[in-house]
DNA sequence: GTCTATAAATAGATAGAC
DNA sequence: GTCTATCTATTTATAGAC
């Protein structure tokens, strides 16, 4: 069972270059199969649409996200320590998926055609929470954005670079930015 | 001289809105149109091309950006107060421009079609000097992207409320991932 | 200034041969 | 699995009447 189907995976992988390096609806199927030498129709032999293709490289990165999420929820540490390794984690797990960061910072419209927005914005507040606790103020929610948007820029902005030249500083800022942390 | 042409305001305004409410990719001159009881060659008459209306819309904040930072770099304040001045005004700014500035993050294409993208991130580094000064390390690189970034995020996840409930905490954040300044 | 009509290009998608 | 050929829809943009 070495590889079932290689030209399916070699489709997303030109895929997801493109998509990140000129943007998803700048991309055409087109554009895609030529740069493989195969022609469109070839690409709906290993996928149903144009959509499912774009969902088959997203769905990763919110599968993880989703289990990042989940697995935190049940042991919450909101103290400074635990509060930081949320930060790192966080930012790794982003860093992980940074192409596909890209891709859907670059066209944020993709999240909405998947519709993904809503969940997004979940993450967002359930992080928030880990944060926070359950309880959180206008102050604290903007303080949150600061954080975790800068972060995000950040894996953006110097995905090119090695992460261990990223990560300590941005995590720093972004922990700066939330603000004491509550005592355990 | 009341008014030269009231269309062309209205085209701006509409289209202003769709771009940003659905991005500026997925808008169609024909959903302009409709929207305003027209057809699409009357708009054609107010704009020489889909990319001149784009760039109408986006240009008032262009403008704004280039005469800011150009303002600051003549009186640089690079103590305390002066970056708290400088993060103040600068999301005042993009809060002003918060509808181009949400219908520009929502698709980072329309930058690169209208040849902005270079002048973005010149803009950022000018900004990343008036805070830190003429040297920059790769430290205090992420500490504005994470501080600039985040703020820039809050205009556009809160643009919906009033600008006294987001500035304050939003700047606050911002300074604080920045880090210490340096004394005058 | 705005219209009707239409050109020209390109997109996603499918039928059917091999 | 991949091809050629084609369909259908939509887009930006223009010509010319009113």
């Amino acid at each position: 069972m070495a590889r079932q189907s290689d030209t399916r995976a070699r489709i997303q992988a030109v895929a997801r270059e493109l998509f990140a390096a000129q943007g998803v609806r700048e991309t055409s199927l087109r554009q895609i199969s030529d740069r493989l030498g195969l022609t469109k129709p070839a690409l709906y032999y290993h996928f149903a649409s144009r959509e499912d293709l774009v969902r088959s490289i997203v769905q990763p990165m919110v599968d993880d996200l989703e289990r990042f999420v989940a697995a935190r929820e049940k042991t919450p540490a909101r103290d400074a320590a635990g509060r930081r390794l949320l930060l790192e984690d966080y930012f790794e797990l982003m860093w992980r998926h940074r192409e596909v960061t890209v891709m859907v910072v670059r066209d944020l419209s993709t999240l909405a055609d998947l519709d993904l927005t809503e969940r997004m914005f979940d993450w967002r507040r359930r992080l928030t929470a880990l944060l926070f606790g359950p309880e959180i103020s206008a102050a604290q929610q903007i303080r949150a954005t600061v954080a975790l948007g800068g972060m995000s820029d950040c894996t953006v902005e110097y995905a090119h670079l090695p992460l261990e030249q990223v990560k300590d500083t941005a995590v720093e800022a972004a922990a700066a930015a939330l603000g004491p942390a509550t005592t355990p």
